[in-house]
RNA sequence: GCCGGAGUAGCUCAGUGGCCAGAGCAGCCGACUUGUAAUCGGCAGGUCAGGGGUUCGACUCCCCUCUCCGGCUCCA
């Protein structure tokens, strides 16, 4: 017997008889024995204890690898689970598969738990890793695990329902085995327990079964593991940097935005330091708006039913809308808007339409109400009352290329200007549910797959992602701390231009339906927001900034002061002129994150200079007093939108 | 909406059935006249989220409601 192992830099390995993946491992050489986690068997993953028989390609992954990190955690769900078995034996459970950074596994506790029995689940998990309970793989025929599962209910449905990723494959079930516990499983699995050493449960929350609503709920513990206790250390402090960031917190410490139990969940009010920022957002983007062929329109919060009924709203969408409002003397309900479209369309119904009008573009950052259930609610992130940079294009279908194009351009352009520039798109297709001509969603597919092409723009398609009236294109960025956001949408509607009976007139004197384009492209002015004061840990950048320029003064220095407030006063500036120490004139000034800060002493005024603290903790003193507004002049720059 | 956690001064938090509920910061008053991350002293600030109950006695224990936080589902 000969069997040939080629490794991934070409060499071949040649064996006499049958050999494991650590036995490979060892031959190689002692350290990578030592790390390695799993293997991959021409291409396919698994166990490093899997026994190679015939020549193969061969790959052996050790703990730099960022798969076995992916094995690490799912081992760690199934101690997590046999942990809690040993602990709470009636418990039913479910599934747990690795996800980004850690680990989750569900289950069906006969009392539910609570956080502080984490503690004593953490201990559990410890034990058995200290055990160094090998893994093993099993497979076994469907019916004699049927046996073995049956007083757990939720594998016995998985077994049933075939779900191939949890081991379950044409009548044969593949098991996971160490010391007493089983799991359905495909695997693959780190050797023993032994390799769970750096790891924590981080959370406890509700899911339900399979992810479907009416499914029961169980009690889903989370939790992260590491190969080593530094990386395990560095997670913790990013999760308490992201604490840091957290929009709801900075925004009550810059005095951004406020909410109060009298307005109701989800609805906030923006403080003046707030409202200045969130100037600076709506009037960036209507002057693009303004400069790039739209128009504008303004339309009420509230409408008839008979408008919610014809654009098929209060058919879809009833349960996210607020009640509806009546009158006295008369019967009309009345319904708080939670899309501007419908408005936008009876404004273009006003008038006869030629196809020389078109595209016909309206602009509005139109104030919507959505009644989020108050479960999803997240600060700004997720409010119930909100203001969308909203448009609706008109236009003709041959038109489509072109408009699809161009708003692609304007949004990425858009986006960069507010410091954006890592930018990702969804292409989601037709749905199952769908209305309108299948040769009008190619063409609109097409259209949006041919511009994320010019743009050169990476995406990745979602299937029947799309809604029920037609395909779209979602946005996302990625944020300083590396989180992704979708902000912008460009969605294609064959449904509206048909519930309202637009039209207009084309060359041959014939009236012909137009498409509509709906488009937010920061979204939400709020949730931009939101995403804003956290992508920039509240150091907002110069000209968004609510106070741009702090200027400290130590001793007298009035008429330098002066001079400079004339150079500076395009900008938004405080003076401190309090007599207390300088240190906490700084220290006041970095709390509230303000951009420059200016200091001028009796030296500055003897020698026209200045000393600028920047944000960014870079300090510089007597600096000449042109020198320094020249600079701040520069930090304070506001970007040019150009197409 | 569901599961779990929480709600004490403007903010951050102490206070586990027993006198009039505390601290730091912020605020106000006074002193200090200050050159790179919080000067000192004083004053004021509370229906302990709201309601009901148990008890001689409740911030503390129980029930209901509201709000917030972490997730799940949802996001036109």
């Amino acid at each position: 017997m000969n069997i040939n192992i080629t490794l991934p830099d070409k060499s071949v390995r040649k064996y006499s008889k049958e050999l494991t993946g650590y036995d490979l491992a060892s031959d190689i050489g002692r350290s990578i024995a030592k790390e390695a986690v799993c293997m991959e068997i021409n291409g396919q993953l698994t166990d490093l204890n899997t026994l190679i028989k015939d020549d193969s390609k061969c790959r052996i992954f050790t703990s730099n690898d960022q798969i076995s990190l992916e094995v690490l955690r799912h081992s760690s769900a199934h101690i997590l689970a046999q942990a809690v078995l040993n602990l709470f034996p009636n418990t039913k459970y479910g599934v747990g598969p690795s996800i980004e950074d850690g680990f989750y596994y569900d289950f069906l506790f006969e009392n539910n738990i609570k956080e502080e029995d984490l503690l004593k689940i953490e201990k559990e998990m410890h034990k058995i890793a200290q055990e160094k309970q090998n893994f093993t793989k099993e497979y076994l025929p469907e019916d004699e695990a049927l046996m073995i599962f049956s007083n757990q209910q939720f594998k016995e449905e998985l077994i049933n329902t075939a779900d191939k990723d949890e081991g379950v494959n044409a009548g044969e079930v593949s098991i996971y085995k160490n010391g007493k516990f089983l799991d359905l499983c495909r695997g693959p699995h780190i050797p023993n327990t032994g390799y769970l050493r750096h790891f924590k449960l981080t959370k406890l929350a509700g899911a339900y079964w399979r992810g479907i609503e009416t499914n029961p709920q169980l009690q889903r513990i989370y939790g992260t593991s590491w190969f080593s206790k530094e990386e395990l250390n560095k997670y913790l402090t990013r999760q308490k940097e992201a604490e840091k960031r957290d929009h709801r917190k900075l925004g009550r410490e810059l005095k951004l935005f406020t909410s109060a139990d009298e307005l109701g969940p989800g609805q906030y009010l923006w403080q003046p330091n707030g409202s200045i920022l969130r100037n600076q957002i709506e009037e960036f983007s209507k002057s693009a708006h303004k400069n790039n062929g739209y128009e504008f329109v303004n339309t009420p919060h509230i409408g008839r039913s008979i408008l919610w009924e014809t654009s098929g709203h209060l058919d879809h969408y009833k349960e996210g809308m607020y009640p509806a409002l009546t009158t006295e003397d008369t019967n009309d309900k009345y319904y708080l808007k939670p899309m501007n479209c419908p408005f936008h369309i009876l404004v273009y119904k006003n008038d006869i339409r030629s196809y020389r009008d078109l595209p016909i573009r309206y602009f509005e950052l139109g104030s919507v109400y959505r009644m989020e259930k108050t479960g999803v609610l997240h600060g700004l992130l997720r409010a119930r009352g909100f203001t969308q940079d909203d448009a609706h294009i008109f236009t003709t279908i041959d038109n489509l290329n072109d408009e699809i194009l161009n708003l692609l351009t304007f949004s990425i352009k858009l986006l960069n200007c507010f410091g954006f520039t890592d930018i990702e798109a969804d292409l989601s297709t037709r749905p199952k549910d769908y209305i309108g001509e299948d040769k009008d969603w190619e063409k609109a597919t097409n259209s949006l797959e041919e511009a994320l092409n010019q743009q050169k723009i990476s995406y990745k398609i979602a299937q029947g992602e799309g809604a029920f009236y037609g395909p779209k294109i979602d946005l996302h960025i990625k944020d300083a701390i590396g989180r992704r956001w979708q902000l912008t949408t460009i969605q294609i509607d064959f449904a509206q231009p048909n519930n309202f009976s637009l039209d207009y007139v084309n060359s041959d004197n014939k009236k012909v339906r137009p498409v509509m384009i709906h488009r937010a492209l920061l979204g939400s002015i709020e949730r931009f927001t939101g995403i804003l004061i956290e992508h920039y840990a509240g150091h907002l950048p110069g000209w968004l900034a609510p106070t741009q320029i702090n200027i400290l003064t130590i001793g007298n220095v009035d008429e330098h002061l002066q001079k400079i407030v004339k150079k500076l006063n395009k900008y938004r500036f405080s003076i401190d002129n309090r007599n207390i120490r300088l240190g906490e004139k700084i220290h006041d000034s970095k709390k509230m994150k303000i951009p420059i800060t200016l200091i001028i002493g009796e030296n500055d005024r003897n020698n026209n200079t200045v000393a600028i603290n920047y944000a960014s903790g870079e300090e510089t003193k007597d600096i000449n007093l042109e020198e320094g507004i020249k600079s701040i002049n520069k930090v304070l720059k506001k970007p040019t939108f150009k197409l």
